[in-house]
DNA sequence: AAGTCGGGGCA
DNA sequence: TGCCCAGACTT
């Protein structure tokens, strides 16, 4: 036992992690499976899987699905655009008639880029791809010592082809799920378990001190503040609520109605603001109150600063005609995001 | 090539 | 706090 594939194949067998998505061949539940895991852990998609392919089963029922409840099944997730484009190419595949059977049609499918098709492919139908994802870079970068940042067009060429060259191509599918289960549970990016690793003693970044510091990524993102003021409007038992539809963060969720500022507009200074006068028809001067101030929604590359105001209106007020109009008890039907969620609990308790 | 898109877990 | 996670798409 003295190749890579081999001494990884057997570190597998002794601590594979038993996961639903591996006990199946078909290619749908596989490809739910990956795209839900998507820049996402195991531990926070495991429950979703389970949920989305209880609902839907095969790729007709998704395709028969409203876009609405896909997301639905979606919330609190994150990336949004995989639930999209999932759906898009869910219809798209109904009407070829099923999954595809080639590397080139998964690949062509909304939402399946490289690693995704190398993995459905090899996991479903025993093809002979490799697949390249964060656990990929990291084991690869260590183990041989590639300096090269994954992040620029040298180094995405440079693992592609070490991986390909790598792979067993006898048995990918095991080989894939090897090395991934071996980034995530091994060779972990802080304090990975070099004291009981089979490649300790072949490890160029072992030897040279530098674990730590692989892989190198060049690019750093950078964060930006952005304030919204949502306002939740009662009108007897109805209010409103608005569908996110620009390119920009939580597309086709839903929400209450928004005024975003470029700045924190204090409380004392929402109540000048144009666009809130407009919102209300002429002569209406509602009861408002500021009930959640400054709430701070961390993502990736943005910091959002909320404020949620309380604005009570008579039921068959004319303002925010623009807005969709629905009954406050239903407001656990429409897919929103954590942050509205979080407002939702707040309000719809009992309490309050 | 760089920017964008969520949310959560970890040291 | 900063980094990372079974990445893909747009500009």
């Amino acid at each position: 036992m003295d190749n890579f594939g081999e001494i990884l194949i057997k570190w597998y067998q002794d601590n594979k992690r038993d996961l639903p998505w591996r006990r199946t061949k078909n290619p749908y539940l596989i490809w739910i499976s990956e795209i839900i895991l998507q820049q996402t852990r195991v531990a926070q998609g495991y429950d979703y899987y389970q949920r989305f392919v209880k609902r839907f089963p095969d790729v007709f029922s998704l395709a028969a699905a409203d876009e609405d409840e896909v997301m639905k099944y979606w919330q609190g997730l994150g990336y949004y655009s995989r639930a999209r484009n999932l759906h898009a190419a869910a219809r798209s595949m109904a009407g070829a008639g099923g999954f595809p059977k080639t590397y080139k049609e998964v690949l062509a499918l909304k939402g399946v880029g490289e690693y995704t098709a190398a993995a459905i492919c090899s996991f479903a139908y025993g093809m002979p791809y490799a697949v390249v994802d964060g656990n990929v870079y990291r084991v690869l970068s260590r183990w041989l010592g590639i300096e090269t940042p994954i992040d620029s067009a040298e180094g995405k060429r440079i693992f592609a082809e070490v991986a390909a060259e790598l792979l067993d191509k006898a048995q990918p599918g095991i080989y894939n799920q090897a090395i991934m289960d071996f980034g995530a549970l091994q060779c972990t990016p802080a304090s990975p378990n070099c004291m009981f690793c089979p490649f300790v003693d072949t490890c160029v970044a072992r030897q040279k001190g530098v674990v730590d510091t692989l892989p190198v990524k060049q690019h750093k993102t950078k964060v930006a503040n952005r304030y919204f003021n949502y306002i939740y409007v009662r009108m007897g038992a109805h209010t409103l609520i608005n569908k996110r539809t620009g390119n920009d963060i939580w597309k086709n969720l839903y929400e209450l109605p928004l005024i975003e500022t470029e700045n924190e507009v204090p409380e004392e200074k929402f109540y000048a603001l144009s666009r809130w006068r407009e919102m209300l028809a002429e002569g209406e001067t509602p009861l408002v109150r500021l009930v959640q101030k400054g709430v701070k929604h961390v993502l990736s590359h943005r910091v959002i600063y909320a404020n949620f105001y309380e604005v009570i209106l008579p039921e068959d007020s004319a303002s925010f005609a623009q807005y969709q109009r629905i009954r406050i008890e239903d407001l656990h039907k429409f897919a929103v995001s954590r942050l509205v969620n979080q407002f939702f609990s707040l309000i719809l308790k009992p309490d309050n």
